[in-house]
DNA sequence: CGCCGAGTTGAACTGAATCAAGAAACGTGG
DNA sequence: CCACGTTTCTTGATTCAGTTCAACTCGGCG
């Protein structure tokens, strides 16, 4: 738990009675490369924190490609969020691309934590302001940055992701298709 | 501040203390049509709930054009919340469609309800929840849909907007130029 | 009445998708 | 440790949605 201790308290202050009613309840996991943490069609049911790996989600598609739209890395917090606050079943894949080393926080210990402490508000709160901050951000460049930038975007601000994933997946991630990509990588190299 | 209080009550409960130390701290205050409640540049200090009208925010482009990227309504919260979060210069420009009337709490006094209530982290967590889920339905619809179809989702989810919000506007909002969403139109009826 | 911004329509162009085929890399069993 | 098959990546040709540039229409308003 030091991990996530440390993470918060680089931005939120908390007693140390708060932080044993919070503490308590998470459990750690661990997962295979290449494994399911969550299958569509299932209700999220865990706030994750992330020790160690690799994680991708990704809708299968109709024509048996898939979409990817979500890597997260060591040191954040990963949820199928919009299923888990809304507890309805997740249209998407959550699955490791190495192996992985998860926090756990199950829903209905996560709103007796809101319910019983300031810290666990906060908590959620800022892991919604991290989500948010980096949807907007998402948002922002589909709109404005050819897909040629948004893979130099990803390239400056991500450069161990590259080492470490398929170049379908990446291509996926910033919309366009493994051939369009592999066009781009020609052109700027 | 009744507004906001049914709004709330929708999905938390809080005590009689920690409201009143809540509201206290809000302000009303009105803008006229096609008036700035932010200009690019400057920091968001506002967390607003829009009591009455349409507000837009968008982004200058080097060509002249303006990137209209979100939509807000009455009985939402609104905030340019990257900004306000990151509390940095706003990228971006916020202005009302319509007369609008928002409840206003600042930056500061929102840092001090986090750390007195819980109900203010409550707001918090429920406002970046909010955001986050119409920030990930949209980046799907971005990646999955063609603008026809981003097109034909706007009628379904917001008919009204149509009514109110000159074309151009809902052509930037769902990345595509004006000419385009007018044959768009044509095809469709 | 004439102007002006908003919307429409047309024609040429472009970035990326699609379809298809080959090359490279990868892993699994012998 | 190599051989084979499978998956991933590259390259080419064609097609398509949407952009760009330009001209025209319409409705409101001084």
């Amino acid at each position: 738990m030091e991990f996530i201790r440390k993470f918060l308290e680089q931005s939120v202050t908390f007693t140390e009675e708060d932080w044993k009613l919070f503490s308590g309840k998470w459990r750690q996991q661990e997962f295979a490369k290449k494994s399911f943490i969550l299958k569509a069609g299932i209700t999220e049911n865990y706030l994750s924190f992330i020790e160690k790996g690799i994680v991708r989600f990704y809708i299968p598609k109709d024509d048996g490609s898939e979409l990817t739209f979500v890597f997260a890395f060591d040191g954040w917090f990963m949820s199928a969020y919009d299923s888990f606050l809304t507890q309805t079943p997740c249209p998407y894949h959550v699955e490791t691309l190495t192996d992985t080393i998860l926090w756990r926080l199950s829903y209905a210990d996560l709103q007796n934590v809101y319910s019983a402490t300031i810290l666990g508000n906060k908590i959620g709160r800022m892991a919604s302001e991290q989500l948010f901050l980096m949807k907007t951000k998402r948002e922002l460049s589909f709109m404005q940055d050819s897909a040629q930038q948004r893979y130099l975007n990803l390239l400056a601000e991500q450069p161990h992701l590259i080492q470490n994933i398929p170049l379908q997946y990446l291509a996926s991630y910033i919309g366009i298709t493994p051939q369009a990509l592999s066009r781009i990588r020609k052109r700027i190299s």
